[in-house]
DNA sequence: GATGAATGAGCGTTCATTCAT
DNA sequence: TATGAATGAACGCTCATTCAT
């Protein structure tokens, strides 16, 4: 009823930010993180002048694309674990999902550069608790049911959902399918029924995967700036 | 009495090439694929001129650092094959050993634009023959002992030994301990007492990994060279 | 009882002009000619676009901050002239007090650039002859003290101000007493003691300082427009 | 006789290299400091990419060629002590001769940034010492004659030299003449005759005139690159 | 053959100016 | 009329590659 010109004007903003965003994923994905920013402002159909304004930098760009992402696999996580029945299927479909994940969570991973500007954002260790929270939720539910081995922790799945969103996208080939493969692979050695030992202790999710790395990080990318 | 230049000058020339193939594999490890040519150089003692001379650009090195790394995955493979006493062992070998390849084999994968350079050169395929061979002599001898499930193919361990080569090297973190884990949890998904079925019929050593890829590859190339 | 709606957005916009003048007159000083547009709109607690409602250009902006400080300069050797008891006294206080004008003055002297906006402004002309004569008044009137060397001219009084006027600020360092010094030692070399004869005849108030320099300035800027 | 490769080598590259600073000297007296590097290239007639070799960025071009400038003044004022018959005479031909340096030594003077880059340099602090000293020995010899009032100092001297060399080059019309009249003025007022005392005490060359001023220098720099 | 100086295309980033709201 | 978001031209600087020595 009252057309409140400010909420337009921030309507229009958020069109040209989403547009962005939408357009880097897409470009980081298929080109790699140093594809010009003038490509990415063109594919998002604004000038660059505009990109800059939300997003100073390129780095500032791929970490927004990169949190994004990791926000993705969080709700994923959270509403496998309030949608299926039980620990064990949450995971499946957890671990199943995460391929289709791949595509906006590789970039996030796929250079050392890409994980430092991650890694430096002290934003960046909120979300990973909140994702350990939620396997750690998921592992305790199915080892509960008895359908998971009890010598595995949430860190132990963080590192096999690593494994798998690490890779870079894959279409409809074979190596799609031996994807699928192979995480049937891995949820069979998960299963209660697995009973040679694994080294050393399960990782809980206090452990994994990069605390102690923010100023380690930060540090690199300042010295990386100097150089 | 008389040393024969020429003979003299290709042990120069090859010092001088492995020189640049070592520091290139380190600069590329350390600091990415888009380390400045003459760092390169310069680690490797010699001048960019020299560096131009044996490798006329830089996809033609990365290439080469990239084939030397596939070429230890197979040596290693062979030698599992050769030395140990059980199919399982061999196995369990290679994959626990690949983690000791990262650090050379995944720069060779770490972009989109290494793996198209490695793809479009033909050499390449006759690299992927050689180790799908070793594999599937593994898979069959771990299989005909009755350690291994019967309904994987080469082309699946092709697919596990990928997803953990293609991790950035760690050093002594957690998550260095995380990967044993995860490999040994592969391992037992890959035992014989793993009896869940897995989605369709085992990978074969003929569908994996890049097969039609050669063309697609050849095809980026190019098109990103024109623009 | 009602304010007439003009009027009050007169003085809005009056008062928007005095706010950018302002700002200019700080920022330009603080930070060079070559502060951001929208530095000097934010000092000034306005938008760009009003910025440049009021100043159609940077251009006009440094004219219009330069010619408001020829005007102080100006006014204050109308004040010198009309207040103190001797010629002597006015040119004392005019140099003595020209460094106190230095820190808005020089910047409309600081750049070729701003030297040729200025210059190439029609009205430039009626500021530098109201000063002439200005100095002209106090000149003679020096001389007829006999206070005051009879072999110079007003404008030799503008060449020395010009000396003063265009060096940059100084706070309270050496500096800042150096040019004290300066400044008396000049005013030594000007009594009607000082007898050595100087090289050529006096400069009047119609030989100085940029006759002719319009058009040369018109046409500096215009190229620099098309380049 | 013996034709040294080295030598010729090095010969090349000293002359693009003087080539540069000359264009520059020159480009940034007739259009200032922010000239663009790529026209300061075009006029030493070199590529961008040699201009940066030699001189990585534009802050180390400015500071060459200002203390090139900074050079020149000392080597004159050396030339006037050692070849005029007496101090007065070498302090004529200093201050006479200073506005033909002009050209080249205002641009060092012409703005804050450029005082900065200047002042931060280490070696800035040497040349002002070899200048003092120059100009203290002229102010003894001219005193010792009885020509010079006795109640100044060499600092007062380089404050006047300042004061000349900081004005923007003149070409020949009155302003120049003017100028010759300035001088002539200041030179008056430093004669013996003039009596009328001036305030404090002399400016030594320990005073002036940039004492403590490198650590400000550095600092307004830092500030501004992370601005 | 080895060297490293020179080149210049190309990208990141800034900012003057315009214009929709 | 005031605002500030959008635009894109322009410049600083880097680095792959070439070529004279």
């Amino acid at each position: 009823m009252t057309a409140d010109p400010k909420t337009r004007l921030r309507a229009d903003a958020r069109r040209n930010r989403d547009h962005i965003l939408a357009a880097a994923r897409e470009m980081f994905a298929a080109q790699g993180l140093d594809i010009p920013m003038e490509e990415i402002a063109r594919a998002a159909g604004v000038g660059v002048g505009t990109l800059y304004r939300r997003f100073p930098d390129r780095d500032s760009l791929i970490l927004a694309v990169a949190q994004e992402a990791f926000t993705q696999v969080i709700d994923d996580a959270r509403a496998a674990a309030a949608e299926e029945p039980t620990g064990w299927a949450a995971l499946e479909r957890l671990i199943g999902r995460s391929r289709g994940l791949q595509v906006s969570f590789q970039l996030a991973w796929s250079s050392a550069r890409a994980r430092d500007i991650l890694l430096a954002d002290p934003n960046t260790g909120r979300l990973r608790d909140a994702l350990m929270a939620e396997l750690a939720r998921i592992v305790a539910a199915a080892q509960a049911e008895g359908t998971m081995r009890p010598d595995v922790g949430a860190g132990d799945i963080a590192v096999l959902l690593v494994l798998l969103l690490r890779q870079p996208p894959v279409g409809r080939g074979p190596m799609r399918f031996g994807l699928d493969r192979a995480v049937a692979i891995m949820l069979d050695g998960l299963r209660a029924s697995s009973t040679n030992p694994l080294p050393g202790d399960p990782i809980s999710d206090a452990d994994l995967p990069f605390d102690g790395e923010h100023a380690a990080a930060m540090s690199r990318l300042r010295s990386s700036r100097d150089r």
